[in-house]
RNA sequence: CGGGGCGUAGCGCAACUUGGCUAGCGCGCUUGGUUUGGGACCAAGAGGCUGAAGGUUCAAAUCCUUUCGCCCCGACCA
């Protein structure tokens, strides 16, 4: 590509509440422009991008089997109401109405779609299992769009779909994807981790989600240090650690604490650190009451709890259900209620706790002399540095990007919809699936925040837009220019993705261009090559200059890409 | 959905509080000249229905109402 022939306009100001990196490189860089809140367009710099990674996926997946399909982003809502998805799906579906009064929506996913297909061809076991897969847009009326191109309403998404006919089956296809997975991530340069997952609203039991690691994420995820656990901190283990304080019992003390509901009011009120108080939450699990207790200092994990209480449906007790003073609640005295309490609480001398009583709160509490709870549990959140519930090194907690999610889902979808085959005995079974998304779109910008630095972009290579970048400095003069048309010409016929920046432009122009841009490899061609015949190679990822005579330029190009 | 903020040239912003000449500045763009290895300089230009609708007024970018769009924070922790 000619750089004067490019769609490239960069920009130098960008909007002051643009936040994320990889969203200030692409507006600059002229990847990608907004058209609406979450809708954007692709320029050629950043769809040559998305392109390269849509390749790395579909080879993989080609390469496990999968056989490609494309599906439509315009669902009827039959199809969504007869999983229920039509109102469990909530405000994120798009729905619309056409000129007949029949209502669509633009697909978020394709399960219904999918299955459908397979409930109209599959009727024998001997055509499982089989994988369908498909790249392409899906819409969700996100309720906040961020981060550019990460939160869309609007976004390329690779779905794939598997059909099997026992759980042994599934589990094959799932660990083919999961590996398959490992080596897109792998080919595309990502440092990501691969974490245990709740599975959503999508369903199904067993879920991974494949994890990159950055600040602009909006997931968060604990990993060990040593080991190689990791998971969502929904669902994170840890190994409790007991502290015992180290001080003698006092007498319990009611204290007027008027209006101060939360641990940060009371731990400043009392001047006592929140590591002493403990919190204290009641939640209806399948309409029963259930208090829980944690550290000040920690926070309650639901989704623990839920599952320690194989509750179907849990939330917490709101102001108008019952009679406990919400925010002043606390251990001593509370009857008739099941009390799971963290593990660390056991710790805790002469700690803190609601009273019961409307604005007040006890002083001095200690376990076993004030209250007992029912039962000891970990069910608080992970924090950073908590011990890995295998190998009890240090975890770590961070931010990352969800970019691949993979799901057993079962028959969730095939028995509603009735895609049903018979076995060899002549039973009906409903089809059992799996399915497994890649944000593609997403991982360009999660690329970016793992790759840049002050002077921009730093692609890896294999979703580089163009591998390498000739700059010579001076277009006006006939020797360069000639050397650089010649090489350029070279280049692409051996098949090297080039671009010649051929602008009437000063070189320091062109050079903050070619960083912005983050191209792997720029041959700069300057005053160095008309005195004595010398180029430049400098990789963008290093910033290592290497000078050679341009006559050894092509060999010197071989042994480094 | 709750709270806050913003819509002025292709982009980034000023002028609005206290209404009043031709709505400014920077980037980018056009023309000419000088420059030419890290976002050059000088000069001359083009480019606006001030998001939209209504109202107040002799007079509205500016005040009022409505509406549309965009951004940020929050959206079960006691």
């Amino acid at each position: 590509m000619r750089m004067s022939q490019l769609f490239y306009y960069p920009q130098k100001e960008i909007p002051k509440d643009v936040e994320a990196i990889s969203h200030i490189l692409m507006v600059k860089s002229c990847m990608v422009e907004r058209v609406a809140s979450g809708i954007y367009d692709f320029l050629p710099l950043g769809f040559r991008v998305l392109k390269k990674i849509e390749d790395i996926i579909r080879r993989e997946m080609l390469s496990i089997g999968a056989q490609e399909v494309l599906l439509p982003a315009l669902h009827p809502s039959e199809l969504w109401k007869i999983t229920g998805r039509w109102d469990d799906y909530g405000e994120e579906l798009f729905k619309l109405t056409d000129r007949h009064n029949r209502t669509l929506c633009l697909g978020p996913t394709h399960e219904e779609i999918i299955t459908t297909l397979v409930k109209a061809k599959i009727n024998s076991y001997r055509q499982l299992p089989f994988m369908l897969f498909q790249i392409q847009t899906k819409f969700r009326d996100e309720p906040r769009p961020r981060f550019g191109i990460i939160r869309c309403r609007e976004f390329i998404m690779k779905d794939l779909y598997s059909f099997h006919a026992d759980e042994d089956s599934l589990n094959d296809g799932y660990y083919k994807v999961y590996y398959a997975y490992k080596n897109i991530f792998d080919a595309i340069g990502a440092n990501y981790k691969i974490v245990e997952a709740a599975s959503g609203p999508i369903g199904g039991d067993v879920s991974h989600e494949f994890v990159i690691i950055a600040e602009s994420g909006e997931d968060e995820i604990a990993y060990c240090s040593s080991c190689s656990y990791s998971a969502t901190t929904e669902m994170a283990d840890y190994n409790p650690v007991i502290v015992e304080d180290n001080e003698s019992e006092l007498p319990l003390e009611k204290i007027h604490t008027p209006g101060l509901k939360s641990v940060e009011e009371v731990s400043e009120y009392l001047n006592i650190p929140p590591s002493k108080l403990i919190k204290t939450i009641i939640i209806k699990a399948d309409g029963r009451n259930v208090a829980l207790m944690v550290r000040g200092d920690s926070e309650v994990n639901l989704n623990k709890v839920e599952k320690l209480l194989n509750a179907r449906e849990i939330s917490l007790l709101e102001d108008t259900e019952g009679s406990l003073p919400l925010g002043f609640v606390g251990p001593v005295g509370l009857e008739n209620i099941e009390i799971i309490a963290d593990p660390e609480v056991k710790g805790i001398k002469n700690g803190v706790v609601g009273a019961n009583i409307q604005d007040y709160h006890y002083k001095n509490v200690n376990i076993g002399r004030d209250f007992i709870p029912d039962r000891f549990y970990p069910i608080r959140k992970v924090k950073d540095r908590d011990l890995c519930p295998r190998c009890s090194k240090e975890l770590v907690v961070s931010k990352g990007i969800e970019a691949g999610h993979i799901f057993k889902l079962g028959t969730k979808y095939s028995e509603p919809i009735g895609a049903m085959f018979q076995t060899p005995t002549g039973e009906l079974k409903p089809v059992i699936m799996g399915c497994y998304g890649i944000g593609v779109s997403r991982l360009v910008a999660a690329s970016i925040e793992q790759n840049n630095d002050r002077n921009g972009i730093i692609w890896p290579r294999n979703i580089a837009p163009y591998e390498i970048y000739i700059l010579p400095t001076d277009w006006a003069n006939e020797s360069i220019r000639n050397f650089a048309e010649t090489l350029y010409k070279k280049l692409l016929e051996r098949g090297y993705e080039v671009i010649l920046d051929d602008r009437d432009e000063r070189a320091g122009t062109k050079f903050v261009d070619a960083d912005l841009l983050g191209i792997p490899l720029r041959i700069t061609i300057g005053n160095k090559f008309v005195k004595s015949d010398i180029v430049e190679i400098k990789e963008r990822k290093s910033s290592e200059v290497e000078e050679i005579p341009s006559e050894e330029l092509i060999l010197k190009l071989k042994e480094v890409l």
